[in-house]
DNA sequence: TTAAAATAAATTGTGTACAATTGAATTGTA
DNA sequence: TACAATTCAATTGTACACAATTTATTTTAA
């Protein structure tokens, strides 16, 4: 009976990772409109709300590392839309400024949450349990 | 109100890409010891229970395409896990076929499934709730 | 029956993820 | 105040993901 606990179908981390690239999977359309990656777009919704942040607390809200924001921050900063700074009050900080390029964006991703959640099949009560139970890992444990 | 729509606490992609992330790192202590990473370990899945599939066929499962599947099958293959024979009856086909020492590994990964579990936060209602809503997901769409 | 269409895997190229290391700047402390 | 420890970003190297194209094989339909 062990054996079925190493089935597919009846591990919960598979399609939780399936599940997150198929809804990363319809972003593409409407970002690719921005010229932005799932990665990107998440970055910049940082930025739209907070307008400026260095690598470490970016790091720390996305769950993501400088192995992976370096390259894409220096890919966000030659499309124009933040402006990478180093702090001067403590120069090991680089501050990631939104710049108005990439304000205007803002505006064009306005639609996006919308459209997307029109192509998934959850209605509200799910959405939200799902959200809550998302949270609940990510806090559980790091 | 609209603007609130593109922040980052609002979003249900966000805690899904998050946590698919966060679990699958919860997997490295345990895959490390055989060997695996986590990719490897849900294709290992497959054949420790179907002992041979297709390129194809794998790729329905996993939902992953040949451009993933290629190289990391041809991983498994250097590390004397599975073996790939182009199928006799068409040659289209590439058949991934379980080793002995493949199968071996199986024993091994008995235990993973209630280790990692053990390190995720959650009540055996939020599990089944979480695994109802991500197959919705996964079938309402792709 | 043979040429076009379809299919399967491999290849190419870009962009993450992430562990581990490096190097520069800052902080804590003997 | 030096100097060891810490912190932050960058770098290095490996392994996915995935779109797009290519190559080989098989199927189909004229």
């Amino acid at each position: 009976m062990e054996k079925d606990c190493l089935k597919l179908e009846n591990q919960l981390c598979f399609p939780l990772y399936a599940a997150s690239r198929n809804v990363i999977k319809k972003y593409k359309p409407f970002l690719d409109e921005l010229d932005l990656t799932y990665t990107q777009y998440i970055t910049m919704m940082v930025l739209w709300d907070l307008k400026e942040i260095n690598v470490k607390e970016l790091g720390n809200k996305l769950y993501l590392d400088s192995g992976t924001l370096t390259p894409l921050l220096k890919t966000l900063e030659s499309k124009g839309y933040v402006s990478r700074v180093r702090s001067s009050s403590d120069e090991r900080n680089l501050l990631i400024c939104l710049t108005a390029e990439g304000g205007k964006l803002k505006d064009k991703a306005a639609s996006i949450p919308t459209k997307v959640s029109k192509c998934i099949n959850l209605n509200p009560d799910e959405a939200l349990s799902l959200y809550k139970i998302l949270y609940k890992i990510l806090e559980g444990g790091e």
